[in-house]
DNA sequence: CCTCATGATGAGGTAACCTCAGCAATCTCC
DNA sequence: GGAGATTGCTGAGGTTACCTCATCATGAGG
């Protein structure tokens, strides 16, 4: 019963690829690259905080952030504060376009999930979940 | 009932994001990138064939594939030979390193699926499988 | 107050894509 | 049996989303 594994790896990709491009497909009409849709998510969730923590929510080096945030600042989508805190930190915060775009986001992803997961049965939705649940650890 | 639908999601893609990093772990004592691998893979499964067509078999450019196979080939794992029956054209072939490197990447990955969904019982692969397989379509 | 750690960023690099333009070879159709 | 469009590949050059390393200011502990 050995192949039945690289088959479900297999189904998994296939899967995830359908997702992904519907994904970038419902977001694209909102002019965001995934990279910024993510960095934009993370501080609509979260809040202010400072590049050195989106980057660690993004899993990206610091330096990855800063150049995320110089987009986006430049977009008028986020601002860099001082930290009150930490003379050497900076706190970014969404400026109320970035809050808009963000929103935008959440509830196009949340539109994608729902068409894409339309196909199943609510009982199966839950046996997905808890599935993936568990694969999740 | 609608929020259960974008944790669907997000759960989805936390399981591929272990997923890859799995796979990626396995594969990094082969020594191939993880585009090189998913060529190698094709060429192994289908055999000789034209850069335009492996472009299509990886949903890349034609460009693109160029590009890859002067890599594999500056390798020593991929030839160029002239196409018999068009001189437009060229036939890709493993060299005998390659088909070996293509054997381990097929080892590796099956090695990688065995251990990540290793958790799940039998039934609850089949029912994944089921699941993922109605939503490739 | 000196040293070391930390936060952000400048400089420069890489992988894996892309489009567009150009050159052969082939196919079409009159 | 060409003229003209099409096809197959690749050079040139660009983009995205990352990376490491070096630098500079600030902060914290002995």
């Amino acid at each position: 019963m050995q192949p039945a594994d690289e088959n479900l790896a297999e189904l998994f990709w296939a899967v995830a690829r359908s997702l992904r491009h519907l994904t970038k497909e419902t977001l694209e009409p909102l002019h965001v690259s995934p990279s910024h849709s993510r960095a934009l998510t993370v501080l609509l969730r979260h809040g202010p905080m400072r590049p050195g923590a989106l980057a660690e929510h993004l899993r990206i080096a610091p330096r990855s952030a800063t150049e995320v945030v110089d987009d986006l600042q430049q977009r008028g989508l986020v601002e860099r504060a001082p930290d009150p805190a930490d003379r050497r930190a900076t706190l970014l915060h969404l400026t109320p376009a970035g809050t808009a775009i963000g929103d935008a986001i959440r509830e196009a992803r949340h539109a994608t999930a729902e068409r894409f997961f339309a196909g199943l049965s609510g009982v199966d939705r839950a046996e997905l979940a808890r599935i993936l649940r568990q694969l999740r650890e």
